[in-house]
RNA sequence: GGCCCCAUGGUCAAGCGGUUAAGACGGCGCCCUCUCAAGGCGCAAUCACGAGUUCGAUUCUCGUUGGGGUCACCA
């Protein structure tokens, strides 16, 4: 049988990278043996309903690769794939359930049910009381004909204890007194997110649900549900959940679930600081899954190796921590790996910016390609080429290479006439002045490139060599600065 | 609090009864070197604790501790 696999998000506007994981992993599970991956918006929270969330969602799924089979803005064969237009469907499975005394009204107001909750001890969580599991008939029918409001409830089993299969967790054993009678259709006639789930799973052919762990306890619920429907229950694969670090205000370091307290959560936060949608998806693909065999070690995949190499059985159980350092190393491999094209593109609208002209992208590429773990940091890579201040000459002082005041100023005194005079701007013309001139003086390389390079930046760390900075500065300008640099050495 | 789940270095993690307990990020050091990177080499750092099973436990069982999740007419 084929496997189906869904995403099934919340139109939020706001796209958190556990979801997008979880997303992830329910594509790579269903393309792994070539199956579907379908995408269902859940909306039936009228109240939580923001403009263009939907879009959100679209963006996220085609910018990191995750191309769905069926959705709402593709279509598909089980459709609609928006649950507010399924609406009308989920009421009669409901009221069959009635029926078959599977489930039954509850005209409890919600001031019952809240008093019900005020009433419990100190620490004690109460559930519903079932209160209405068991109103004679005549009661029901008075009620239903009073136009008094009602929910649909779900008789859960009273005794005994359920077990499941999960295959991350393994089996999994609930107490069925821990079961509450769930709501399955609320007072307004919706159905609870639980419930359309259910619905929307089996009719939508969805043979593997892929969800967090957060639903690990739930989980018994919902099987009742299917066998309540006689319907056959999906293989489940529970994720473990990703956790972030932080401080609290004991000064104590604390693990909890991921939250904007962490830094950027939101898949597009994190691009817009400049991570790589693949980077991203690589190191997430990495977060509670391991790979085996061929791709043992392995840290960089391509979304189609990550298809191959998914396996279940390398999902972990337990929680692990997102590493803003690793996925800044795996966004670097990204960026070193790039052809020029693809460099180019990101890298253009730094270089725009700063007013760099084309016929310096080679060389730019060359020496931003192993510095930059992230795009946006091209242009204070590259401040030195606006701003030239008067910088402190102390900066000409560098113990490694003997650099000291005094050898600056012999230096830049008898190389610029050199550089000055030079017809041809580039690497091999200006290595050969400068190499040149400190062997005919006995020099090392380094005592004249320094004060060459510093005096021409301005600042002590700048990205290539002294050549580099000076053809990036082009000829006329480096002169100019050459000249300044000197005469504040007196 | 009840219930469920989890437990290998700071982080991601391999391991599936016998290993010098992989690898990666990060850290540190060395090399390279005109700075910063990149690259190369190397170092430090992990089986939460206590019983039991076994000739032998990181690995199996139980307990303790710790962490997480969940208990809505939210999704």
């Amino acid at each position: 049988m084929k496997i189906r696999t869904r995403f099934a998000p919340s139109p939020t506007g706001f796209m958190h990278v556990g979801n997008l994981r979880t997303a992830l992993y329910e594509y790579l599970t269903a393309k792994h043996e070539g199956g579907d991956f379908i995408l269902r918006i859940e909306d039936t929270d009228q109240e939580r309903y923001v403009e263009g969330a939907t879009d959100v969602i679209y963006n996220t799924l085609k910018t990191a690769g995750l191309n769905h089979d069926e959705g709402p803005d593709i279509g598909g064969d089980f459709g609609p794939y928006v649950q507010s237009e399924r609406l009308n469907m989920y009421k009669p499975y409901a009221e069959q359930l009635v029926k078959d005394g599977k489930a039954y009204y509850c005209f409890c107001s919600k001031e019952r049910l809240d008093e019900l909750r005020a009433s419990a001890k100190e620490g004690e969580v109460v559930g519903y009381d079932r209160h209405c599991r068991d109103l004679p008939q005549s009661e029901i029918d008075e009620k239903l004909a009073a136009g008094v409001p009602y929910v649909i409830r779900q008789k859960a089993p009273l005794t005994g204890e359920s077990t499941y299969h999960d295959c991350v967790y393994g089996d999994i054993t609930i107490p069925n007194e821990e079961l509450d009678d769930q709501v399955l259709i609320k007072a307004d006639g919706f159905p609870t997110y639980n419930f359309a789930n259910v619905i929307d799973d089996h009719t939508m052919g969805i043979t593997h649900v892929v969800r967090g762990s957060e639903y690990l306890s739930s989980t018994p619920k919902y099987n009742a549900l299917y066998e309540a429907f006689g319907w056959e229950i999906p293989t489940y694969i529970h994720l473990p959940l990703i956790m972030g670090k932080s401080i609290d205000e004991n000064g104590k370091e604390v693990v909890s679930k991921l939250s904007k307290r962490h830094g950027s959560t939101g898949f597009f936060d994190l691009v817009n600081e400049g991570f790589l949608p693949e980077a991203i998806m690589n190191y997430i693909a990495l977060l509670g899954w391991c790979p085996s065999g061929e791709f043992e070690n392995r840290e960089i995949f391509t979304m189609d190796e990550l298809t191959k190499a998914f396996d279940i059985h390398g999902i972990s159980k337990s929680p692990s921590v997102f590493d803003y350092d690793k996925l800044e190393w795996v966004n670097a491999e990204y960026i070193k790996n790039m052809d020029s094209e693809t460099f180019l593109s990101h890298a253009k609208p730094y270089y725009d910016k700063l007013g760099i002209s084309s016929d310096k992208y080679a060389l730019l590429e060359e020496i931003l390609k192993p510095r930059v773990t992230r795009f946006t940091q091209i242009e204070e890579k590259l401040i030195f080429l606006t701003n030239y201040e008067e910088f402190d000459l102390a900066l000409f002082e560098h113990k490694k290479s003997k650099s000291t005041l005094d050898s600056s100023r012999e230096i830049l005194n008898e190389v610029i006439p050199s550089l000055a005079a030079l017809a041809s701007w580039d690497r091999d013309s200006i290595s050969n002045v400068l190499t040149g001139y400190a062997e005919a003086k006995g020099y090392k390389n380094a005592l004249v490139m320094w004060p060459v390079r510093i005096g021409a930046a301005g600042v002590a760390v700048t990205p290539g060599g002294c050549a580099e900075v000076l053809i990036l500065l082009g000829k006329d300008e480096s002169i100019r600065r050459l000249d300044t640099a000197f005469k504040r050495l007196g």
